[in-house]
DNA sequence: TTGAAAATGATAGTAATACTATTATATTTG
DNA sequence: CAAATATAATAGTATTACTATCATTTTCAA
């Protein structure tokens, strides 16, 4: 999977950019850097000055890419969720067994990245942390709607109705698929902030996972 | 419950203020308008100028009151979880059967709030659709981790620990308590926020609530 | 290899933000 | 009624989130 990562190209949508960061060197080391430095001092504090600042580039050529610094976190944000949309793809094919497939469809989205994979200019160690801190930044906004006709949530939105699809293959009446496929991404990404900065409102620890959680939850439900 | 609440005051950490909003008329204005202006134009774009020249009072009289937007929006965070603590205990209070307290509670976290009670400045029909899209901004930044030990999280964590002790009191070996209920809370603004922007990831609509959904996932779970 | 096009860098500028500080004017209250 | 307190007005600062222009470097095609 990572061998076969390194020769494929994550999609994201390309309206998010002005200039494809893919395309050019520096545009490699624009979202390298943007995802190290926004770890670093938070998504609120992060401005392009600093970025240029810390990959020895100009501010204005950054602009060239992205238009503000809200569509780099949209453009991080939708190859984070292409990315796990990839393995879960990969993970769950030829899986027969749909109860199977479904937990392994969890696993994925509710495991905790431990390695970065080296295999491209992107940490997913770094970025996943990102995500967990920043990724409802991305559309709690007031142009949300807009920005979704243009397609920016399509990867996001894309997932969630795999994994409902998944649970609508174990449980056909089951009445509510796509708000527990929505919970359980949602949910993971919130379990692991809790373990992080509120313990005292969390189950989840170094023994217990959100995967253990949200995979026994989703199992009693579909029963 | 209404004529109690216009007697009772929603006590909110007095950390997060630097004088009282509720001590004097102007304090009231400031909360009163800040609600409608972060509701009309969104916190990001909401600032103290705009705030001040809403109300007709001047930028540097609102920062009497508070340190800045931030702490603004941690007063309202506060104050709404507060005021769904209250309603909380009181809808459950002296219900002896545990399964239909749980259920109690539930309702009342995840209703959608229809009419503001008229009994205080703050209109909770509008406080309730900013916390659906602004409340995770307040505890996703940096400086979460010195806040929470300063106390200005202890309310929203109070409400979390209620809900996992009554899910403690129908199973009491249910290994997860601490996480379903914070997963309560959380999906519940989750869902209220994809019926109103991504329809096409929840089930929730006009005829499934996420109480539908919520009661079930918990009543199934705890089975 | 050269020269035009494209990419990047440097600099400057702007309106707005998120404040702080100071002083003046109301308002409250003892 | 005076003193204390609260509020308003004004000014000022560093930073942000850009846009615009022009200079320089790199690329790549004839």
């Amino acid at each position: 999977m990572i061998n076969l990562l390194s020769n494929l190209k994550i999609s994201v949508p390309d309206k998010i950019y002005i200039k494809d960061p893919e395309s050019s060197k520096l545009g490699k080391r624009i979202v390298e850097h943007s995802i190290l430095l926004i770890d670093e001092i938070g998504f609120d504090s992060f401005t392009f000055k600093k970025l240029g600042q810390k990959i020895g580039s100009n501010e204005s050529s950054i602009y060239r890419y992205f238009e503000s610094k809200h569509k780099l976190l949209l453009y991080l944000s939708s190859w984070y969720w292409a990315w796990i949309e990839y393995q879960l793809v990969f993970a769950t094919h030829n899986v027969s067994n749909a109860n199977e497939k479904l937990d392994k469809a969890i696993e994925t989205i509710t495991r905790t990245i431990a390695v970065d994979s080296n295999f491209s200019h992107i940490n997913e160690v770094v970025l996943n942390r990102i995500i967990i801190n920043e990724n409802s930044k991305s559309y709690l906004t007031k142009e949300v709607d807009a920005e979704n006709r243009e397609g920016y949530f399509i990867i996001y939105k894309r997932l969630i109705t795999r994994l409902s699809d998944m649970i609508l293959s174990i449980n056909p009446t089951y009445p509510y698929a796509l708000s527990l496929a929505s919970t359980i991404v949602e949910s993971t990404l919130h379990q692991h902030f809790l373990k992080d900065h509120f313990k005292s409102i969390t189950d989840c620890n170094d023994s217990i996972s959100p995967y253990d959680f949200l995979s026994h939850l989703t199992q009693t439900t579909l029963k």
